[in-house]
DNA sequence: CTTTTCGGTTGATCTGGATCAAGTAGAATT
DNA sequence: AATTCTACTTGATCCAGATCAACCGAAAAG
């Protein structure tokens, strides 16, 4: 009890608790590119929970903001849930992503936050971060980066939910999930949803029964192979060229 | 030429340069909460350009990213252009609201912002205010704050356009003007759309037919009047209601 | 003043994807 | 092993909103 999360002497099986500097996903989380010193003093402030499981939240609409969680394994869904029991998805968060920023600015949080598989996340409370950055440039930098690429982000989830009809909007999400995955050291090709087909339809703004005929539809066209939650992009450039024809691409797959 | 932009003694009509402490935006705008000496120190970084006219552009596209931008008066569309010649809106912008954000990550800009109505325009160098802010906390967490705002406003309308049918979307757009307008000191009740309705359209994800049924269909129920770009809501309360059933409720306005 | 242009409106029709309905199969529970 | 339960799939139908088409009227251009 009286151990601070720095001394990390005794590994146990249950509580793997990682520095920054060892962790792999350094290159691409908020540690990136601060050098050794500003990184230990980062890492003096971060919390490693035991893995969470799937169903469990990292906090729910209306809590206080306390902390900034980061996927460091697994993965977690954000989601605006409604007074009729529905929930609009609002993103899934892969190891390495920043999850809460919008609570910053009136310290509660405005969506929710849900394991989607067991998971191990880091918690980084914010004043302390805020405090660090204003002594560490190149942090304060950092976070202005992260602040300004999710905000970019949604951006282009507006232009896909605003122009793109159902067909690119499933091929868009799997090319992105493709894309991170790569990122981080796994297949693009082949992979595993942990999310729902619900929850991609919620995502997307679509129902769940166009997500699973669309699954169906890719697949008799060739362009993957998918049972339940195991996923293989069979053709990423035709999957490309599918998630961006709105208008006039007439090379359309043929389904016979 | 040797003058600096916070000499302004001799006020020229063509080049009102008014100092954020004298400016009516100071309580919504980036120095919000600074106290006077911090706000003087922001304020000689802030370039202050002559008025901008419709058609005009702040930036476009992969344009280099050096400054962020805040209305001053009048009003600023950014859009994501498509080869097409499409274009997505992103958001509009009403006075003290900052243009740019989304470029902070890559240095450059991945919208474009175009002037919809002779505008007053503010001009931040991004490099000054990152700097300046490395040495005042107040103003850090002020821009903390304000790009998590953006990333909260940007997840709303993620779950306007992914939950919410033709007319909610419009109602809920109108109750956004109107709030923004009565921040600004303007009547919430009555003013004008700087906007075409083709650009109403693609901001909400729909046709500028739908938009403009929608706009009579809602004069004809009393909700508003409108006549142009000019409008006047008549029932902020229905509107309210309107913009927010989803399913179910039965409260429906009748035409006859 | 006349003509053109362009933004907006209105009507008619069409369709992508929602909704409704039924069935299937994995996984969890007994 | 039997029984839920839940996620997913597939088919049939429907409808909100897109698209197509025609027209109108304000404002800009000649």
């Amino acid at each position: 009890m009286g151990q601070t999360v720095s001394d990390r002497k005794v590994i146990s099986f249950e509580n793997i608790k990682i520095a920054c500097k060892s962790c792999s996903l350094v290159t691409l989380c908020l540690p990136m590119g601060l050098d050794p010193e500003d990184m230990e003093r980062l890492d003096r402030i971060i919390k490693r929970s035991r893995p969470l499981h799937r169903g469990d939240h990292l906090f729910r609409e209306g809590d206080s903001f306390q902390c900034l969680y980061i996927v460091k394994t697994g993965s977690v869904k954000t989601y605006a849930p409604s007074e009729d029991g529905g929930e609009q998805v609002l993103g899934f968060h892969l190891p390495g992503e920043l999850i809460g920023l919008d609570a910053i600015e009136n310290a509660i949080h405005n969506c929710s936050a849900k394991i989607l598989e067991t998971s191990a996340i880091c918690e980084i409370p914010f004043s302390h971060l805020e405090e660090l950055s204003t002594s560490m440039p190149s942090l304060q930098h950092q976070m202005y980066r992260l602040l300004s690429r999710e905000i970019s982000q949604d951006e282009s989830m507006l232009t896909l939910l605003g122009k793109n009809n159902a067909e690119e909007r499933l091929a868009a999400f799997l090319l992105s999930l493709s894309a991170r995955f790569k990122r981080r050291g796994f297949s693009p090709f082949d992979f595993y949803l942990s999310m729902s087909r619900h929850e991609i339809g919620s995502y997307l703004g679509l129902a769940v029964e166009t997500v699973s005929r669309l699954f169906t539809r890719f697949q008799e066209d060739g362009l993957l192979e998918v049972e339940r939650k195991h996923i293989q992009l069979l053709d990423l450039e035709r999957l490309e060229s599918v998630s961006k024809r709105t208008l006039g691409n007439k090379d359309r797959v043929q389904s016979t």
